[in-house]
DNA sequence: AAAACAAATGTAACCGGTTACATTTCCATC
DNA sequence: GATGGAAATGTAACCGGTTACATTTGTTTT
């Protein structure tokens, strides 16, 4: 291969004068720039970056930890990351960890080794051991979806509160009482969120909580169509189920359907995300609508900020709910 | 930051005896190893791999190039990729080109600037120049997926055409003899040969082929939702559509309910792929099943391979016709 | 005890750029 | 033409590992 030597020896000059005319032009005189860039040419001369990077420190590679790649808000996410990555001249680690943390952790790691320069966390977990980095530098990470509660780094999230509010009060406002809910994880801070909000919409419409119909589900298909399983056997159906996602908002129609019952007109169902393939289930999905891209932007964007050793602050998206024909007025 | 020469001085050996250490453990005295580690422990040592990488040539990155991530099938593509990457230790740099080629060739150019050791493209292009390296040696670079017709490299491949020709025998047998077909973008190869498939099976059954039953989609949703619209206006309907992804027959399913028809009564429908929604869909989806994590694991070996100078033989993947709800008897 | 050889360890060059510092070139000024 | 100072270029150290080769240490053989 052809090295930065070669190309000295065929323009005549030395190796410093080389890298001087491809890292700033202006420092070195017209005559042997030009000397110097036929040279580069005729020796079809490309830096070897892996050089480049050993020298400077930095790799110009991101890590992102994401729990599922198979799920089609995260690959909405991803793209807005690749694409503002690839606009600021990073690269893309992707690491689909399946919620594993032996594997976050590795991964993690290639930021010690000098693989990659930072981290972007899509799910609420730390990677980092306690003494990765010296105390007092700031991790060069971003946690952004699904934030911890005490996340050592900048967030980018959504108030998911807020938004699971809106949409039990949407259900609510159409007559509804018993309302079902298709939860996340467990242990989710993102699923005790949207929790609170569907209690705060509860016990704001005066309606008691009544825990049989909290179903627990892990975001795909399959598990909403078992957990709408449970929630229509309940000898008090509900005639509303609010989804945490549209993967199982779209599970739990299916379910729903094969019961015999009709969506909406005997049971109601919500989900949240606002995927593509919301507009086309049948009937079309009332959800909540996140920014996924932007998630993914964002969080590159203050990523980039902290390597460059900037302040930055926690970001909170909007949401908007989308109501399609998923739900209707409940009917007594 | 810690490096080798100061837990050589820590363990008062030089900096030889620590990489041998480290290497190859077996090479050294067993007192020194233990001195050694015991230095390397204490001083938090971890190689920096940039060094690592440098000095040996080998990044052990792998470059993917994919038409669009927020495909579900890529997506489980890329999960398998991912997942034998990480088993081999390698990375993963994605790349979500959006079928633009100058991307594509920018990223494979990592290559050639030695920020990764080969190319995982999944569409039918080669993004490599002419001369990008010296004729005669191998691409480092697999075709998976929808491959070039005179690809420079090794493929993974389904007999698309054998595909959509089982498809399309499975609708003929339901007794259909106008079936549309919603098809890729023109110029894929994929697109040809499942056309190829789907008149092999017309003609087998002396069924002649009229071309305003063929229209273009890009295998999103909203193109078999605009397909379909196009082919249920047509004076003579057909009685069956076969959709070249599930994706596009979810659209068209979504359409062809829109205007008050069946699925299947009035419609059969199949798709290609069999992603997760397929089984979710009202009615699910008749498709051909992909071993989509497959694909990509089958891809990441047989790249490591080329990497280490390996011959490797062009692989076709097996592919299975499952018959869901949305294909039945055509009804005259 | 000396010779012969293997095992263990050390020394230093090397990978391919970048850049501080040294040196040379060039032009303006007196 | 000598002097000063800026501009252009060259020299060589450096990043942090790896490894060929040299050297030292240890063991076996005669």
């Amino acid at each position: 291969m052809t090295n930065i030597r070669k190309v000295a020896e065929l323009a005549g000059v030395s190796v410093a004068t080389v890298s001087r005319t491809l890292k700033s032009p202006d420092i070195v005189s017209p005559t042997t720039r030009e000397k110097v860039l036929r040279a580069v040419d005729q020796a079809g001369y490309k830096p070897n970056l892996m050089a480049v990077q050993f020298r400077s420190q930095r790799t110009y590679n991101l890590v992102v930890l994401v729990p599922t790649i198979a799920n089609t808000f995260f690959a909405r996410v991803i793209s807005g990351i690749q694409e503002a990555a690839q606009e600021r001249g990073y690269g893309v680690l992707l690491c689909n960890t399946l919620g594993n943390e032996a594997m976050e952790t590795q991964y993690a790691s290639l930021v010690s080794t000098r693989q990659a320069d930072g981290v972007i966390q899509l799910r609420a977990f730390n990677p980092f051991s306690e003494n990765a980095f010296p105390a007092g530098s700031p991790l060069p990470m971003i946690n952004a979806c699904e934030v911890l509660d005490d996340a050592p780094c900048p967030t980018v999230k959504l108030d998911n509160r807020a938004a699971a509010r809106e949409v039990t009060e949407h259900l609510i406002a159409l007559g509804h009482r018993r309302i079902g809910m298709i939860k996340g994880p467990r242990r989710s801070p993102l699923t005790r969120d949207r929790q609170q909000g569907y209690q705060d919409a509860l016990s704001a419409a005066g309606i008691p909580l009544d825990e049989r119909l909290l179903c627990p589900g892990d975001f795909t298909p399959l598990s909403g169509y078992q957990a709408a399983e449970t929630l229509i056997a309940l000898a008090e159906r509900p005639s509303a189920i609010f989804c945490e996602s549209d993967e199982m908002a779209i599970g739990a129609m299916s379910r729903i359907k094969e019961a015999g019952l009709r969506v909406p007109e005997d049971i109601s169902v919500a989900g949240f995300d606002d995927i593509a393939f919301a507009s086309y289930s049948d009937p079309p999905l009332t959800t909540i609508a996140q920014p996924a891209e932007t998630f993914g932007r964002e969080a590159v964007a203050m990523l980039i900020e902290v390597l460059e050793g900037r302040q930055v602050n926690n970001l909170m998206l909007p949401y908007s709910l989308v109501s399609r024909k998923s739900t209707a007025a409940c009917r007594p």
